[in-house]
DNA sequence: GTCTATATTGTGATAGAC
DNA sequence: GTCTATCACAATATAGAC
């Protein structure tokens, strides 16, 4: 593997694992195998090492997000279907939480381009998830009523799987949601 | 004010807005009028001062809880009262979310006693939730289930006005709530 | 208890040889 | 492009005077 990628994936590992703040250039070079001039030549700064995380971070989400609900042509059974990712992807991460969450809440600085960056791929989630839900309730206020309580409920999930290192909040999410979209999908024939 | 009440006022401040990480032990001591070897007397190292700041963190929040809740005898109005603590939380703090997950995100550590204590504010806070919502729902099971859903989505409401820097997440979280606690609470009369 | 001064280690970043 | 060596500065923590 190249230079840039050791650089990439040692960072990932350390920002995620151990925390942005909490990781200096020093270990990222010492575990990557990488001399400090080396880091500095792929990225001037450690911000900009920052950067290209989020970016990946998002990016490998999004893709991850998509090649699950592929399996799927019905959009109530696509919006359900982020539970089951949201449960792999705790499992992978070792209950660990969200990329973008947890380095959006370690830089306070509010015009940071960390933080705008990872406050950009929830408003994309939360449009994902309203594209979807469109195709099922046609008044647009009530899909995206519905769309942000199933973000919310995402959301919550990831959060609390992480604090609880369990995957009820993820279950019980995905119950809620469930629900939300048979109550009102099919009016009641009385 | 006394030297122990100044120290852990900005501590408080700056861990909180500017994070635990990022916040240096010359700065505090600086901001607070106060000599290193002053800080050093009362808190034996940054961490004791974190432990510290974590549990007056989570006294202050359960306090501001139970004064919301004091106004309301209806264990439903109560459950329902919470989101009313938590705009006015987010309003005060100028949505910055919860002190206790922001510094469990930034603390990594699973042993360190930061994310001990913070984890346990949760489970506390659970338990304070199911408690209200066994005196409307005598099924323990469903109790349960309905409580930590209320749990789940005050929790998103929190993270996502933090994210957002505004209160579209707990007036929606609220309104979900609203309409579980009344799907559920009187049974159908047909 | 509070202060000044200092010790020690680690940080992000740079210069220049190869 | 990658390396070694080094910079200036900030981090936590300690020693000892008052």
């Amino acid at each position: 593997m190249d230079t840039k990628n050791r650089i990439m994936e040692t960072a990932d590992k350390l920002f995620y694992f151990q925390g942005y703040q909490s990781t200096g250039i020093n270990q990222i070079i010492a575990e990557a195998n990488v001399a400090k001039g080396s880091l500095y030549n792929h990225f001037p700064s450690k911000r900009e090492l920052g950067h290209a995380y989020v970016k990946q971070s998002s990016e490998e989400w999004f893709k991850g997000i998509e090649e699950e609900l592929e399996a799927y042509s019905d959009p109530t059974q696509k919006l359900l279907a982020i539970f089951s990712f949201s449960e792999k992807y705790a499992q992978i991460n070792h209950f660990n939480g969200c990329r973008l969450i947890n380095i959006l809440t370690e830089v306070t600085d509010q015009d940071d381009q960390i933080t705008t960056m990872a406050v950009a791929h929830k408003q994309k989630f939360r449009e994902f998830l309203y594209q979807l839900t469109t195709k099922i309730f046609t008044n647009s206020a009530q899909a995206l009523e519905i769309s942000d309580t199933i973000y919310l409920l995402y959301e919550a999930a990831t959060v609390e799987s992480k604090i609880f290192k369990n995957k009820w909040p993820i279950e019980l999410a995905r119950k809620n949601a469930t629900q939300i979209l048979a109550q009102n999908q099919i009016p009641n024939n009385k």
